[in-house]
DNA sequence: ATCGGCTCGCGCAA
DNA sequence: TGCGCGAAGCCGAT
């Protein structure tokens, strides 16, 4: 059994409160990306609960707003769910909608003593309350996992990053060290009995989803995830750089929703792209973006408790969209009308369209998209919201740290550096239609857009 | 087609 | 204390 493990590395485990050992569970803190099949986060979990003879139970909290989920959204994290049900014979309980709350979690925790439960580690400001609840009422060991990515966000830095270009040095000497295979999960020897009077079923029935938001035709699954992968590498990999920043032509991984939904681990992507075949530019460019800009994201929502809302940007861009703040909006439009898609911009409608309908939109368009809306809205604070609000909703890997972070880098240039002055954006980045003309067949992918998701 | 200026502050070298 | 430099750009000059 230890040799499966071999690889583990301790470091992507930290000790938030010390406990008395053996005797009650061991707490896990970990988010709901983590709980994939093939995660270091699991298995470690699992190596555990197996040394300790005990069954293991997942809890996992789900944010606030993911109440708010769409039926796409809900769809993935289903799937998720079943298949860690399914394949490792684990007990998933999604902690915090039980009903008793946190008390009911302590309670369960001191009577079944289950070998550990697995709670929300989250970067974001996710129900903070309840993980220092359940950590100050109990004697038991609680530890905090990170395999959102390769490096563990405290190893990378120990602090918020300016820029990428700060942050980079610091990988470049551990991904090496990270970036090696995977541990196998198995599935559990032991296996756990159903909470009494916990049906998760009917408390995930009891989720508020909003069903106006219909499904889309990318599948949920592990599965689904693997083969989007093998595509990309056998197919795409090659042109990523030429082709990632054009609409038309599609040469992004479409990986997205899966690393968002723990359907596949970056780790295993990393790695699969690192053993493939093609050339080491086109690797390295699309590592760059998994590793490198995603750790970025990831540090920015772990030390930053703003991360989400205006009050996240730097100092800077704060400053020069205040100055800013009284030039006119011409035209402006209400929340509704942008959600819609009826501005007088066609291309910005066509992304809009596309993004209520199919759930996903282009990574490079994201900008524009964004950047639009700070022209559009009464104040930057009121964008950013808006913005958070349409791409938690509609965007299949809403709520997550790549999200939030492109949506300040837009409109509040976080991570960026300041540019020539002009109205409304101040020194913030300013992308204008003509310059997207410079790069792709702007009216080409507008009328087709249009048309197919009108 | 290509080029420089725009503008801020971090991090490192000295 | 000085200096180089930075995710995706824009604009005007040459």
């Amino acid at each position: 059994m230890a040799d499966r493990y071999l690889c583990m590395d301790l470091s992507r485990v930290r000790d938030v409160k010390q406990g008395a050992a053996g005797e009650g569970p061991v707490v896990y803190w970990m988010s709901r990306d983590q709980r994939c099949i093939d995660n270091h986060a699991l298995a470690f979990a699992q190596q555990e609960a197996v040394r300790m003879r005990r069954p293991l139970v997942v809890a996992f909290s789900l944010s606030p707003s993911f109440l708010g989920a769409t039926l796409r959204q809900y769809g993935f994290m289903l799937r998720g769910l079943k298949e860690v049900e399914r394949d490792l014979s684990v007990l998933d309980i999604p902690f915090h909608l039980l009903p008793g709350g946190p008390t009911a979690l302590i309670h369960f925790l001191r009577e079944q003593r289950p070998a550990l439960v697995v709670e929300d580690f989250d970067p974001l400001r996710i129900k903070k309350e309840w993980k220092d609840l359940v950590r100050t009422s109990t004697t038991f060991p609680h530890r905090e996992v990170d395999t959102h990515n390769i490096v563990p966000c405290w190893v990378a830095s120990p602090k918020q990053e300016w820029a990428a270009r700060t942050l980079r040095p610091k990988l470049a000497g551990l991904i090496e060290k990270y970036l090696h295979d995977l541990p196998q999960v198995i599935r559990h020897p032991y296996p756990a009995k159903e909470a009494p009077g916990w049906d998760v079923s009917s408390t995930l029935r009891s989720l508020d989803i909003d069903r106006t938001v219909k499904e889309v035709q990318v599948g949920p699954g592990r599965k689904a995830g693997e083969k989007t992968l093998q595509t990309f590498i056998d197919h795409r990999l090659e042109h990523y750089p030429e082709d990632r920043n054009d609409p038309l032509r599609y040469g992004q991984s479409g990986l997205s929703p899966y690393l968002h939904f723990g359907c596949i681990s970056p780790q295993r992507v990393a790695l699969e792209v690192h053993r493939s075949g093609s050339s080491k530019a086109a690797k390295e460019a699309f590592l760059e973006e998994l590793i490198v800009r995603r750790e970025l994201s990831d540090n920015f929502c772990f030390y930053n408790q703003d991360h989400d809302r205006y009050e996240g940007l730097p100092e800077w861009s704060r400053r020069t969209l205040e100055k800013h703040a009284q030039d006119p909006r011409e035209p402006l439009y209400s929340f509704k009308e942008l959600e819609a898609g009826e501005t007088e911009d066609d291309l910005w409608n066509a992304m809009q369209k596309e993004m209520v309908s199919q759930g996903r939109m282009h990574g490079y368009l994201r900008m524009y998209w964004a950047k639009k809306v700070l022209e559009w809205s009464p104040t930057p604070r009121t964008a950013v919201e808006w913005l958070i609000k349409l791409n938690d909703k509609y965007e299949l890997d809403g709520r997550d740290p790549n999200g939030y972070v492109g949506i300040l880098w837009s409109v509040g240039g976080l991570h960026d550096r300041p540019w020539k002055e002009r109205n409304i954006f101040g020194t913030v980045r300013y992308m204008s239609r003509a310059g997207l003309g410079r790069r792709f067949d702007v009216e080409t992918y507008a009328r087709r857009n249009l048309k197919a998701y009108e």
